[in-house]
DNA sequence: TTATATAGTTAACGCGCGTTAGTAAATCGC
DNA sequence: GCGATTTACTAACGCGCGTTAACTATATAA
């Protein structure tokens, strides 16, 4: 255990066991077409495990070309990620996938400013295979740049007229069903809240599965209802509270985050409204937390395990050089009825 | 833009500026004691920036012995990691400091089975440079190990007898202050849920201050008050549950995290009593979320970002080096008062 | 004029490993 | 018993870069 220890390579190894450089590699990568002794196997397999060998990763990567990891992009600011209640279960699922394929996950922030080259960078400087990229925006040119590259890359959601390969829930379609559940309690008067600006994908999509519902049913959509949160609870504050300021009437509200669902709540209850005795409430995405709201918040589930489970398994197609099987996935929304809404 | 470009090496870039790779080397690390003409400087960036030239990353580590990555290990499964609302502010905090410092990011999640080898064979493989720790378990055998190795390492939290540098919170006096502030409200039989099992330092940490609050008010502790949760809400919710069936009588619980304590909450709620009318609750951690809780939630404020900021300053130091400025630093907690404790 | 320092640059080695092309010995067919 | 195959292994190259020692040309000192 003393620190000044020599690195233990392949070469020692080979020493140890008294054979070349070359075997232990293939021992130690089960090289198929090469055929070994069964004892000669074993003695380099006791020698490496005696001796304590770990490959050097630079150097293996160096040689083969694969560095055996995955890079998670994220283009929020580090601010906005220390209050991301998504962000968990995304990692957690992702780990799931990377531990059981003896990958290693990157975290990458790339700020707005020099978003154009980072992307590029990140897989040039071959430090990540591939890469899966959260909460894309609509105007962020650095994506188109990815498409004409040749690196492999998963986006978690969905952007127009991108061929990127892509993970998503039909954002639209779970809003409009959302929705539609209040509609159905007797609300007609629902006002809505995004998750995120309207720059990112997802928050106009949920906007026009509210539209869609409220078309469906007849109603006509009031503008002043509707205002664009910006993922954290302080927003959801802030936005409820220029609806209830607004002076325009409604009986129910779509928030499309929990997590702004949070600070949305807050502020009808200084108010001195009560959920859903004052206003309904439906949210959005069903962290963790939604369940153990008070009261119990209503949400259309987001299943952001699997969601994030299935981007690495596209990745890892992508990144062998498959490209998979559905270059656009849809995974399934569920809407989880608690009790933040009333019937009228 | 074609694909198949084949990669721009700094052979590419030497012969595009008519000098030596060394040159270019040299030019581009910034390398001291070596003078290079102003031109040449300026042909070599030139010719860099019209390449697009990247360096690769596995050679540059393979040649330097740095990888200019540090990884963020934790020991609880990818299921908890799923619901730990610390989690996004911990790493928010680290990628300010990497983001700023060039650095990359490593997230690794090691299961409690082959502990013992992963902390070293993550060093060893030289994928990262050095390593910070998140909620250590004291019968982690495998950190021994890491302190006698050559392995720059910062624990996030406090492990008693390790000489591994550390950054962390008094968790003792931090709980004492809190419960100091329900007596000083006039509870006396006050109970307490731990954010995490006995075997997670912080957890005794807390549970030992919660005693010593109790005792120098000349109160004595209850041990049938004292419940041992699991991190998530649902483990809040069983204990309070358990609490609440016990029949011992209390009128303020400590709960040691704010993520168990939404469970708690729901727990007491459906039980038909009311925070802080019946059940006053004082929680720990001030995750994002306390703020904006129903009611808002009182609780010791856990500096997290400046926690891994902290740790990952001390890290580099570690990484250069030069032993950090203190070896166990204590950060400043700070005690949020809200609404969730009444005076008696 | 000769020795010496300095500025500017480069040849060449090594980091540790994957991998191809090849070698030597053992086995086989007839 | 001799070439043809198979078995078991290895020498040697290259991945792309950091870095040391050396080399050339010019300026300075003796």
């Amino acid at each position: 255990m003393g620190s000044k220890t020599k690195r233990i390579t392949s070469q020692d190894v080979a020493n140890c066991a008294g054979v070349s450089r070359t075997t232990v590699s293939f021992v130690l990568n089960n090289v198929e077409g090469f055929q070994i002794s069964p004892e000669t196997r074993q003695k380099v397999l006791e020698a490496a495990e005696q001796l304590g060998y770990v490959p050097n990763s630079a150097a293996q990567t160096l040689a083969s070309r694969r560095t055996r990891a995955i890079g998670l992009v994220m283009t929020r600011s580090p601010h906005h990620i220390a209050s991301d209640s998504f962000l968990p279960q995304i990692i957690g699922g992702l780990l799931k996938v990377t531990r059981q394929q003896n990958l290693r996950l990157m975290i990458e922030q790339v700020s707005a400013e020099h978003q154009s080259q980072a992307y590029l960078e990140l897989a040039r400087a071959k430090r990540i295979d591939g890469m899966i990229l959260l909460t894309p925006r609509m105007d962020d040119e650095a994506l188109r740049v990815l498409e004409n590259a040749e690196i492999p890359a998963v986006l978690m959601g969905h952007l127009e007229g991108s061929h990127l390969p892509s993970v998503d829930v039909d954002n639209r379609a779970a809003a409009e069903q959302a929705v539609l559940h209040l509609i159905s309690l007797g609300h007609r008067k629902i006002a809505c809240i995004t998750n995120a600006p309207a720059s990112y994908t997802a928050a106009p999509q949920r906007v026009q599965g509210y539209l869609d519902a409220l078309n469906s049913a007849g109603i006509s959509p009031n503008p002043n209802l509707i205002r664009y949160a910006d993922f954290d609870p302080e927003s959801g504050f802030e936005r409820m509270n220029s609806l209830l300021q607004s002076r325009e009437a409604f009986t129910a509200v779509f928030v499309a985050s929990d997590n702004v669902a949070m600070g949305a709540k807050a502020a009808i209850r200084e108010a001195g409204l009560r959920v859903p005795d004052d206003i309904s409430m439906m949210g959005f995405d069903d962290i963790p937390w939604s369940k153990y709201a008070d009261p119990p918040l209503s949400a259309v589930h987001l299943p952001a395990e699997a969601l994030a489970q299935q981007a690495c398994v596209m990745l890892l197609d992508l990144i062998q050089g498959q490209s998979p099987a559905e270059k656009h996935l849809n995974l399934e929304t569920e809407l989880i009825v608690r009790k933040s809404c009333r019937a009228l």
